[in-house]
RNA sequence: GCCGCUGUGGUGAAAUUGGUAUACACGCAAGACUUAAAAUCUUGUGCUCUUAAAAAGCGUGUGGGUUCGACCCCCGCCAGCGGCACCA
């Protein structure tokens, strides 16, 4: 009986006629609850699986939130700004605008024919004008906070195309699209210092439930080390070379290096420092083979670079630096293992006590003296130091260096500025104006939002530019402060600005004054449960983290809450029926809509939820989900024939009564914790138990409601059949009857040494008398015949669980 | 390389978080219904030994440890997966 259609249809339509059903109410007694998943990015392909997958996580909670009697929030919009939709757009000749209306249409249709019961009152999209009006004035107060500045950044650079690349776009090291080797080139770029907030970022984590993996993952990112800065004079230097160093902003007299081991000074024997370091691009006007190193390093990325187990590469700069421990000369070498993005860019070298830097002397031949006595933990060859151990001799080193102004304690971290700059057209045009007389101003916040012009080509010029430098109705400007002629930045915002703060404006999507008013956020934050990919755990929700916590020094967001995200749930990857990641090229595509066309929208999402645990890596497995089918079908079945039946055989057996109210204390407490699986599986056992039996309508309208959050088109259908009105999705959950609670006899295993060999059925009023159940254990036969003539020598009792006897053999 | 995760039957997985290992489901086998097939229903199903049953032994990647008791905690190893800053 292929009904399903028939019946989907039926009740889309009618939550469509009532979208009242779903909406989240502003002004309401009831207890709130935001229950928030990443919006996807709206991409011509349609929704797939891992969408279908984590918006059903959150729907079945939203749903059962909403029949506890809770005030829920479950918003829906769009990430629409990217590069897919550009590339497509280059490709087809259409305007990225046309396509992203079509695509989040489609993706919309989607959603509602998977029954996600979103508040679409609430939509929003990153790339409307009165959306990214905030997102341009976010910026403009990161700015005026000195938060963004501009920089001499990296891009990837396709000398062929001639168009800066996406790390996406390189594969190999070589161009996507015309397979050129691709290279490093520095283009002036936006940058926000996020560093500011490295601290606030990881201290916040506290007031936070996220699962401990990505308060990890975090706090890695962050990277947070501690030590301290030396500087080393740099001897025998042309007199050209004292020249301020833009990168650093240090004397290129003296090399400046962090370390978490100022310990080891003294058996620092060479420095190494980055290719890109002013030091090394100013030794290598005048040396071939420097300048050859420097540009072999272009062509690699940080990840190849800093790969223990490849072989070392070097040159020696021809200069020397002086330890300021020991007044030793020492060479400087100039190698790719050190990161020009990372610390300062150089480092000193203690090969004696640095794995990397021992390989390094190995290769090259360079000086090892040994600073430590491992055995006993105590400093050798150190002068002042020896004879400390590690702690001692860190801080000792530490005050001396301050002592003599050559350094001082500080602390470093993984995490870099970030790159706000992308020279592409479909992105949120940065609100800033270059004027020749007051160099950058922002643009007035009435002028906001400054909207993205309609050009002719998209592709980025050959200079790497944005397309819009090509627009000059769009760059020639008046400067805002002065009124002078001059020229907008044509940079866009990357994808993570849109997305940062977009849980707000679902809180107030139409306000056209503030993002979201003071007294709705104050109402709806926090986000109570953000559900998302394991692959957002680190970049986005850190950048919108920081974000949030920006906003809320300035006062924007409420006081009362500092973090913006109070529980954070990553889901699983579906794989293809094959384990492989589902990939076009591997041809394992699962689609949602065609599975759901087949067998029904409601075995579709019940069958993900059961697949397994909703935070692992499963693989879609197309036999299972008959499994859920036949469920499914035989579910319905059962119901219908409750249906009419006034009377109920079960009204009066304790053990069905008993297994019913079990099932629907489990199921209460699975749900809360995602645990879907599990859920599904007691529904499973349930209908098992009950099949066969005339139930009632009472309890006929308890397994609809369980079974509502999961199926909502057959929940709804069955629900009308019972009541002839209103809505399941709205009705009350199933409470427990505590008197059915309460097990009326336990079943107590019986081990001996530790193995399981009988058990005992006991009264449950009697599990506390330990002595009348060891006496009843030792008159088991299964017991007596285990024990023998042995000796009992322990007797091990855990209450209403099991006995162990321990038996000397 | 760095960081993180995972490893349980033929398969997806469960295990009240240190107390009956394999719930629930798939698959498979046998049977019922049917002219037949599909669907549906019933029964069985970790492995070894056994005609069968009973009994016993083995069993949560691997080697050790802690414990009366370990899938769970500790140490070492092996295998697989994910992220690594311009895909989002």
């Amino acid at each position: 009986m292929e009904n399903f259609r028939e019946i989907e249809n039926k009740w889309g339509k009618f939550w469509e006629e009532h979208s009242e059903l779903y909406q989240a109410d502003n002004d309401s007694e009831k207890n709130k609850k935001y229950i928030l998943v990443e919006f996807p990015y709206p991409s011509g392909s349609g929704l797939h699986v891992g969408h279908a997958f984590s918006f059903t996580g959150g729907d079945v909670y939203a749903r059962f939130k909403r029949m506890q009697g809770e005030n829920v929030l479950f918003p829906m919009g769009w990430d629409a700004f990217g590069l897919p939709t550009e590339n497509y757009a280059i490709k087809m000749k259409r305007k990225p605008q046309e396509v992203t209306k079509e695509n989040t249409d489609m993706f919309r249709k989607q959603m509602k024919d998977l029954a996600f019961s979103f508040d679409w009152s609430r939509e929003v999209n990153t790339t409307d004008p009165s959306y990214y009006k905030w997102t341009q004035w976010i910026f403009i107060q990161l700015f005026n906070k000195g938060l963004a500045y501009k920089k001499e950044m990296p891009i990837n650079w396709c000398p062929s195309c001639k168009i800066g690349l996406a790390n996406e776009e390189v594969v190999d090291g070589k161009c996507e699209r015309c397979g050129s080797e691709v290279s490093r080139r520095n283009i002036s770029q936006w940058v926000v210092r996020i560093t500011e907030y490295a601290d606030k970022l990881i201290e916040g984590l506290e007031k936070t439930n996220f699962i401990e993996k990505v308060k990890q993952a975090q706090i890695n990112w962050i990277g947070k080390s501690e030590g301290a800065k030396i500087k080393f004079k740099v001897k025998s230097l042309s007199s050209s070379s004292s020249s301020r160093d833009a990168m650093h902003g240090v004397s290129t007299d003296y090399l400046e290096v962090f370390t978490t081991r100022p310990d080891t000074l003294f058996g620092a024997t060479f420095m190494v420092i980055a290719p890109e370091h002013e030091l090394a691009l100013e030794m290598a006007k005048n040396n071939e083979e420097i300048k050859k190193y420097i540009s072999e390093t272009r062509k690699k990325s940080d990840l190849e670079r800093t790969e223990l187990s490849k072989d070392k590469t070097g040159v020696f700069s021809r200069l020397y630096a002086i330890n300021p421990a020991n007044g030793k000369e020492i060479p400087i070498w100039i190698s790719d293992f050190v990161l020009a993005s990372y610390g300062t860019g150089a480092i000193m070298s203690v090969p004696a006590h640095d794995e990397r830097d021992e390989e390094f002397a190995k290769k090259f031949g360079l000086e090892i003296i040994s600073v430590y006595d491992e055995k006993n933990n105590k400093v050798l060859n150190s002068e002042f130091l020896n004879g400390l151990n590690k702690k001692e001799a860190i801080k000792k080193m530490i005050e001396w260096i301050s002592e003599k102004g050559i350094g001082e304690k500080t602390s470093s971290y993984h995490l870099r500025d970030w790159i706000f700059s992308r020279q592409h057209y479909w992105g949120e045009p940065i609100p800033m104006v270059n004027c020749p007389e007051c160099g950058w101003v922002p643009v007035s916040e009435e002028q906001l939002p400054i909207v993205l012009p309609e050009v002719g080509a998209y592709e980025p010029t050959d200079d790497g530019k944005s397309p819009l430098s090509k627009i000059e109705s769009f760059v020639k400007t008046k400067c805002p402060k002065c009124g002078g002629e001059a020229e907008r930045e044509t940079d866009t915002m990357p994808n993570w600005a849109g997305s940062d703060w977009y849980f707000l404006r679902y809180i107030d999507p139409h306000n056209d004054t503030v993002l979201a008013s003071q007294e709705l956020m104050k109402y709806w934050c926090p986000v109570d449960v953000y559900i998302g990919g394991d692959e957002h755990n680190v970049l986005h929700l850190l950048y919108s983290r920081f974000i949030y916590k920006f906003l809320w020094d300035l006062g924007v967001v409420p006081k009362e809450q500092p973090e913006p995200y109070y529980k954070r749930l990553s889901h699983g990857v579906i794989l293809g029926p094959d384990n492989q990641r589902m990939s076009k090229s591997k041809g394992n595509v699962i689609v949602p809509e065609v599975v759901a066309d087949k067998y029904g929208v409601d075995v579709v999402r019940m069958y993900m939820m059961f697949m397994g645990p909703f935070d692992s890596t499963m693989a879609w497995n197309e036999n299972t989900l008959m499994g859920v089918k036949r469920f499914l079908d035989r579910f319905e079945q059962f119901i219908k024939l409750q249906i009419n039946q006034t009377e109920s055989e079960t009204a009066k057996n304790r053990e069905i009564k008993v297994i019913l109210n079990k099932t629907i204390k489990n199921i209460t407490e699975m749900n809360e914790q995602f645990k879907y699986n599990t859920a599904i599986a007691q529904m499973m056992e349930l209908l098992n138990s009950l099949s066969g039996y005339k139930i009632g309508v009472e309890d006929t309208k308890t397994l609809v409601k369980l079974i509502a959050p999961f199926a909502p088109y057959i929940a709804e259908e069955l629900w009308y059949k019972l009541e002839n009105e209103g809505s399941v999705h709205v009705a009350e959950w199933p409470k427990t009857d505590p008197q059915y609670l309460i097990e009326e006899e336990v079943m107590i295993m019986i081990a001996i040494n530790g193995k399981t060999r009988s058990e005992l059925k006991i009264e449950t009023d009697k599990i506390d008398n330990k002595d009348l159940i060891l006496d009843l254990v030792k008159k088991d036969e299964k017991i007596i015949k285990w024990i023998g003539t042995n000796d009992i020598v322990k007797e091990i009792y855990i209450p209403g669980k099991m006995v162990n006897l321990v038996v000397k053999l």
